[in-house]
Order: C-alpha cells, then sequence, then structure tokens
DNA sequence: ACACTACTCGGTAGG
DNA sequence: CGAGTAGTGT
C-alpha cells in the first residue's frame, strides 16, 4: 500500500481517530466497528507522517494474539516488517522494562517468572511455614487477595486498614510481605509483580522515568476498559509528559472486573487526561439490525455507560430475528442446538461459522457429547493451554535449574520425578540445609550429599547422579546449544523413559507435547529467550483447525465473531451466574448483562439464545427459571420458539405481567440487598399445602407461593422451587 | 515411599 | 455426579 490509500479505506469516525495523533484521545469502539484496524491504522499513520521512529512509539495489547495481528497489520500498512518496535502485551513489556532495571526493585535481570501454579505452591509453602491452617485458609484464597493488591499496585508496606483482608486471621498483609521476600529470594517475580515492580521502580527513579518520556513519543492502547489499577498507573506515568496517549476500548465488553480490570478508568478518561478528546465507532459491519437492535437494547438497561448506539454499517443488513428457544431440560436443549447445526450443515453453512457460547466452562459438556453423537466435528477454545500440561510444566522445570540453579521451586518439581527414591526425609534435610546457610536447595543438595545428612544409600545415589547430570547438562547448552541438551536432559534424567513405561492412553500424547517443546526450542537463540517466551507467549498448540464447530466461553468468544451463534442456558442462576451477584450485586449484574451483550454481538447473521426449565447440576435435576436477560431483549426483534404455546394453554396469568419472561423473583432483582420478605400467599391455582406432581420430580407438597413459583418439598428430590407451570395437582 | 480411600466442592482466566 | 486432594495405612 502506498501514499494516503490507507486513509482512503476508513469510515469519517474512523478516520478522525486515526489523525487526531497529538494529545489524548479516547477511542471508543463499540463491537464489530473496526476497532483493530483503526488502531494499527493509527500506528502506521504516525509512522509515515514522520511523527516518530517505530522505536518511539509504544503499543500494548493484553493479549499475544491480539498485539501479534497489531504487528502483522502494521507490517503490512507500512509494506515491510515493522522492527524495533515496544509492542506487546503489558506484561511481556513489563517484563522488558523491568528486566533493565531489576536491581531497583532487588532482583537481577535474569530473573525468573512465575505462573499461576509455581505462585500458588510457593504461597503454600510460605503459609505453612507461618503455622497457617491451610485447610482453613486455602492459599487460593489468599493469592487472590495478593493479586488483587497486585493490581491496585500496593506493596506489603503499603498496604493501608482500608485496603486489608482479615484473610488467614488478619495476617494476610504478614504473608504477603513474606511471599515477595520469598520471591526475592528466588530472583523471581509473579505475573502481577512485572507491572507492579515496574510502577514502583518509575515512581521511585525519576530519571529512568524521563528517560522512558524521551523515548516514548506515542502510547496505544487496546482494550482500556480491561486495564487495572497498576496498568493505568504505569500508562499515566508514561504519557505525563507529551500526553500522547490513545486508549481504544468498549464500556460496554467490560467483562474482566473479576480479574482486577477496573472499568472506572475509561469511564473516567477525560477526567485523567484533560483535554481529551474522544472519537465514538458505532458503524457496525458485522451483524444484522436485528442482532444489533436486540444487543443494544440489553445493554441500555446499564447505568453509568459513556454511550452509544450501534448502527448497521451494512447494506444487506435486516437478516433475521434473534431467536429466544424454550426447552424442557438441559438435554432438549442440547439436541436442539445439535439439531440446528445438523440442519446448518445440510444447508452447507459452514461448521468454521458456527459457535456456541456458554457462561462457564462445564457447560460445554452437554454439547460435547451431543456433537460427538451427531458426528459433528468440534473444538473447544481455551482451556487447558500447552505450557500448562502437567509433563509441559515438568520439563520446563529441569530446563529451568539448567538455567537457573538458584531456581528452588524447579528444582524441588523434579528432584524426585522421575522417582528416585527421595522423600519427605531427604526433602527435609535439603531444606534444612538451604535456611541454615541461606543458600538454594541446589547447593543444599549438594551439601547434603557431603556431609551425609541424606543417609539412604539409594536416595544419595540418584541425588548424586541427577546433580551432575546437572552440570553436565549446563556444559553441554554452551557447547552443542540448547535443542541439543534439552533432548539429551529429558533422555538422560528418566523423564521421557517415565513417559514411556507409562500405560495410560494419554502417554503417547505426552511425549509428543515434549518432543514438541524440543522442536520450539529451536526458533530461539538460547535457553533465556527461550523461557522467557515460554512464560509469557506460549500458546495452545491450536494446530487442528479446519471446518469445526467452536464451543467455548462467553469471555473466550469476545473479539471472535460467527454468522451462527448459540447462546444456551440463559437461566436465572447460570446467567446471569448466582455466584457473581451474590459477590457484587448490582455491579455484578450489569457486568453479567455486558457479558450478554457480547455474546449476541459475536454473531453476524442469526443468534440462538435458548433456556432449559430444568437442568442438571452436579448430578441432580434443578428446576430453573428463565434469565431476566430474556425479558429485556426488545419484543420486536425476537422470535420465540418451543415452551411458549404450552404454558401458554395451561397458565394465561403468565402472560399477564408483559413478558413471557416477565415474572422474575424479586430475590433475585434485588441481588446484594438485605429486604428480602417473604410473603407467601394462595394465587393461581395453587394453595400451600397442597399435593402437586412433577414431570422429573415426582410427587411433592407447596410449601410456599411468590408470584407464579412454588417451594415444594417433594418426597423423592427433595425441595425445589420452580415455575406453576411445571407441576399439575394430582 | 507410595498406594489407596474418604472427603470436599464446584466461576469466568489474560500474561 | 466426578475431579482433585489430604490424610491414612502398609
Amino acid at each position: 500500500m502506498s501514499g494516503a490509500d490507507y486513509l482512503q479505506r476508513l469510515n469519517p469516525e474512523q478516520r478522525a481517530a486515526v489523525e487526531a495523533v497529538d494529545g489524548p484521545l479516547l477511542v471508543l469502539a463499540g463491537a464489530g466497528t473496526g476497532k483493530t484496524r483503526v488502531l494499527t491504522t493509527r500506528f502506521a499513520h504516525i509512522l509515515l507522517q514522520g511523527k516518530a521512529w517505530p522505536s518511539q512509539v509504544l503499543a500494548v495489547t493484553f493479549t499475544n494474539k491480539a498485539a501479534r495481528e497489531m504487528r502483522e497489520r502494521v507490517s503490512a500498512i507500512l509494506g515491510q516488517p515493522a522492527e524495533g518496535l515496544w509492542l506487546g502485551t503489558f506484561h511481556a513489556l513489563a517484563a522488558r522494562m523491568l528486566r533493565r532495571h531489576a536491581e531497583q526493585v532487588g532482583l537481577t535481570s535474569n530473573f525468573t517468572i512465575l505462573d499461576a501454579d509455581d505462585q500458588n505452591r510457593l504461597l503454600k509453602q510460605v503459609m505453612e511455614a507461618q503455622r497457617i491452617d491451610t485447610k482453613r485458609w486455602p492459599p487460593n484464597g489468599l493469592m487472590a487477595v495478593i493479586q488483587r493488591w497486585k493490581d491496585k499496585g500496593i506493596e506489603p508496606a503499603a498496604v493501608t486498614p482500608a485496603e486489608d483482608s482479615d484473610y488467614a486471621g488478619g495476617r494476610a498483609t504478614e504473608l504477603y510481605a513474606a511471599y515477595q521476600d520469598r520471591l526475592k529470594a528466588l530472583n523471581a517475580a509473579d505475573f502481577g509483580d512485572l507491572l507492579m515492580h515496574v510502577v514502583t521502580l518509575l515512581r521511585a527513579n525519576p530519571d529512568i522515568l524521563a528517560d522512558y518520556h524521551r523515548r516514548f513519543r506515542y502510547i496505544l492502547v487496546d482494550e482500556y476498559q480491561d486495564t487495572n489499577l497498576v496498568q493505568y498507573y504505569w500508562l499515566r506515568l508514561l504519557a505525563q509528559q507529551h500526553h500522547n496517549i490513545c486508549c481504544v476500548g468498549d464500556d460496554d465488553q467490560s467483562i474482566y472486573s473479576w480479574r482486577g480490570a477496573e472499568i472506572e478508568n475509561i469511564l473516567r478518561f477525560e477526567k485523567d487526561f484533560p483535554g481529551a478528546q474522544i472519537v465514538r465507532l458505532e458503524s457496525n459491519y458485522r451483524s444484522t439490525r436485528h442482532i444489533l437492535a436486540a444487543a443494544s437494547g440489553l445493554i441500555a438497561k446499564n447505568t453509568g455507560r459513556l454511550g452509544k448506539t450501534l448502527r448497521s454499517g451494512r447494506a444487506d443488513a435486516e437478516g433475521e430475528k434473534v431467536r429466544v428457544v424454550s426447552l424442557w431440560d438441559s438435554e432438549e436443549e442440547a439436541r436442539s442446538v445439535g439439531e440446528r447445526i445438523e440442519t446448518a450443515r445440510r444447508a452447507g453453512h459452514p461448521l468454521g461459522e458456527i459457535a456456541i457460547l456458554v457462561r462457564a466452562g462445564f457447560q460445554t459438556r452437554a454439547f460435547e457429547e451431543r456433537l460427538i453423537t451427531l458426528n459433528i466435528p468440534y473444538r473447544i477454545v481455551g482451556g487447558a493451554r500447552f505450557y500448562e500440561r502437567q509433563e509441559i510444566r515438568d520439563a520446563m522445570a529441569y530446563l529451568r535449574v539448567v538455567a537457573q540453579p538458584a531456581d528452588d521451586l524447579a528444582f524441588e518439581r523434579i528432584v524426585n520425578l522421575p522417582k528416585r527414591g527421595l522423600g519427605d526425609t531427604a526433602m527435609q534435610a535439603m531444606h534444612a540445609i538451604a535456611r541454615a546457610e541461606n543458600i538454594p536447595l541446589s547447593l543444599a543438595a549438594a551439601r547434603a550429599l557431603e556431609t551425609g545428612a541424606i543417609k539412604q544409600a539409594k536416595a544419595r545415589e540418584a541425588l548424586r547422579e541427577l546433580l551432575q547430570g546437572f552440570e553436565r547438562w549446563r556444559a553441554q547448552s554452551g557447547v552443542e546449544g540448547h535443542v541439543v541438551m534439552a533432548a539429551t536432559l529429558l533422555d538422560e534424567s528418566g523423564y521421557a523413559e517415565m513417559w514411556k513405561q507409562d500405560k495410560s492412553p494419554d502417554a503417547p500424547g505426552r511425549l509428543d507435547n515434549l518432543k514438541e517443546l524440543v522442536r520450539a526450542m529451536g526458533d530461539f537463540e538460547n535457553l533465556a529467550g527461550f523461557l522467557e517466551h515460554v512464560s509469557l507467549v506460549m500458546e495452545n498448540d491450536d494446530a487442528a483447525e479446519g471446518e469445526r464447530v467452536s464451543l467455548m466461553t462467553l469471555h473466550a468468544a469476545k473479539g471472535l465473531e460467527f454468522d451462527m451463534v448459540f447462546l444456551p442456558g440463559w437461566e436465572e442462576g447460570v446467567f446471569p451466574s448466582q455466584r457473581s451477584l451474590d459477590e457484587g450485586g448490582e455491579k455484578a449484574l450489569e457486568e453479567e448483562r455486558r457479558l450478554a451483550y457480547v455474546g449476541i454481538t459475536r454473531a453476524r447473521r442469526q443468534a440462538i439464545i435458548s433456556h432449559a426449565a430444568n437442568r442438571r447440576i452436579y448430578g441432580n435435576w434443578q428446576a430453573s427459571i428463565p434469565s431476566r436477560f430474556l425479558d429485556e431483549l426488545p419484543v420486536g426483534e425476537i422470535i420465540r420458539e418451543g415452551g411458549a404455546q404450552r404454558e401458554a394453554r395451561s397458565h394465561a396469568s403468565v402472560f399477564s405481567g408483559g413478558g413471557l419472561y416477565s415474572q422474575r423473583p424479586r430475590r433475585m432483582i434485588e441481588a446484594g440487598a438485605w429486604e428480602v420478605k417473604e410473603r407467601p400467599t394462595v394465587t393461581g391455582n395453587f394453595a400451600i399445602g397442597e399435593r402437586v406432581f412433577h414431570q422429573k420430580f415426582g410427587y411433592g407438597r407447596i410449601t410456599g407461593i411468590e408470584e407464579n413459583r412454588l417451594d415444594i418439598e417433594f418426597e423423592k428430590a427433595g425441595s425445589k422451587r420452580l415455575l406453576d407451570s411445571f407441576v399439575e395437582k394430582t
């Protein structure tokens, strides 16, 4: 592409967002309005206008995928590979900065980045050392507290009483400090540390900050609604000199508060950056009119929005109405989705353009089973990533010890893997020495052999061989390279052999993964570079593309689009999630609603929402009430299918309130509030004490009535609360 | 040191 | 219901 061609391909609002180069700019980009195009074009525009060199632009994303995409598209506009860019995820860029100034926060530049598993193990050790009952106070609970602090950039010493937690009997802050001490002793940082340390050091060192001010003349931020406080502080520090910061995001798609994201960051943008311009991208090129109108009507129920109205940017865009399908139970729901997919396939729709989006991971199972029966290929998006697999983590632990003998977590993981006859006694001996002499475990292990602290001959021999192995592999890595070394290591350590001996069905796959790991190392110059890549970037080996139905959570679907989208499980408790509502009340409800908005706007041509009246949860059947979100969809944009006639016939009263789904339980509407007045009354056809029959639960007696919902004590199935339309008098 | 049983608990998940 | 884990027993 040459000249200003790239500007011609933008609509006026997009073009405004690209050309407003100087000063703070917030681009409010609705779903499907060309957000990525604007961001990448703007990046290229800055370079082509000669406003900055590639190295003088800081471009930040949340995911590696987004970073990769931006890099590719910028290169495409420039007509050459974009090099020397500071383009990457928050964490990758923070890690890059932190390695340059690690000593400012008590680390050295080759620090290890711990993943979630390492973090939990380390924290558990810390808690046990402090004699905390980890049964009463699970480590991951404290981990959540600590992560929240880190999301806010709060170091242990800075925890105020207001921010303090009463977790672990009020010792949370103390444990946080101990955990941070351990991390420093291990020369390690967890993901939260990357950002927090960088902010800490930039605040404490004006000269370093000034250096970055000179370096970065423009800042671009993707998915700004997902930033947490420490990310916001980081951006604000870096932008405070020149104010050339452009943030792109959509407050209506903020669905990560539980991960520390602060929607207030985007809502507050104008205050934070005085003189900020705001450009709204509202022309949607993705979905049909009905889909857009349904989604817009739903999200309009939220308060405190910056406000945007999606317009259809497509000429052909009337399309089909959103379908709302009522079904008897979750099995029928799975059958229904399966049938519709089957029909679509026969009509020639590519399976790759069909997705099933669920609220929670476990919901995919019912659909998987159905798709298997129907012989429809599918893939699960998300789930366990490559580097989270056991065998990869084990192999990585070996490599980490090679690279960093002081990596105690890694050493501990593999010292007795495969089984070498080193048990608790041996480990305790090593730990005792390590603590007493303040040395890493691997050194302590060597010392334990010298001093005879480990008595058993078999254990001594195995440990000696392992330690010698590490020295050999370390030397080999320098001479023959890290790839050959890794292959040798897996062989000589007995780790590969362990899986060869394993006769479980997934063992061959694990060996393949190990081979893949060794192969992937070849793409890197050295071991350190590879380790950095794995801890920050390594992704699912989702090689099996092809024509498949996609199954995933609504969260995982953000940023994706499909012709046909199924949205099952729209039931109170499931979606919106009861657990979420219990914790977060009205705010959480709004986030759930945004999630629904994200779900609907994934669809280009067809959105099929469904709910089941009965659902199997943890093995037993539970009655379900349709999601309140169904009522919030504009009536003119939807078509209802199934269930309605049946209910309409037998219980006209259901319709009296307006919508089919309008009878919401008061308690759920007021989640988070105290006022829950139970006023059991006799309504409709039923009375308290009456004996009734339910298709699934059998016979029972009514113990309470609220509007059209009945509390029933079943003879076999226990007590349930269900819609009166599903029970009959005996 | 390792194998087996009893018990618990269930959410979304980026880097 | 079923996965994962802590704790016990050999």
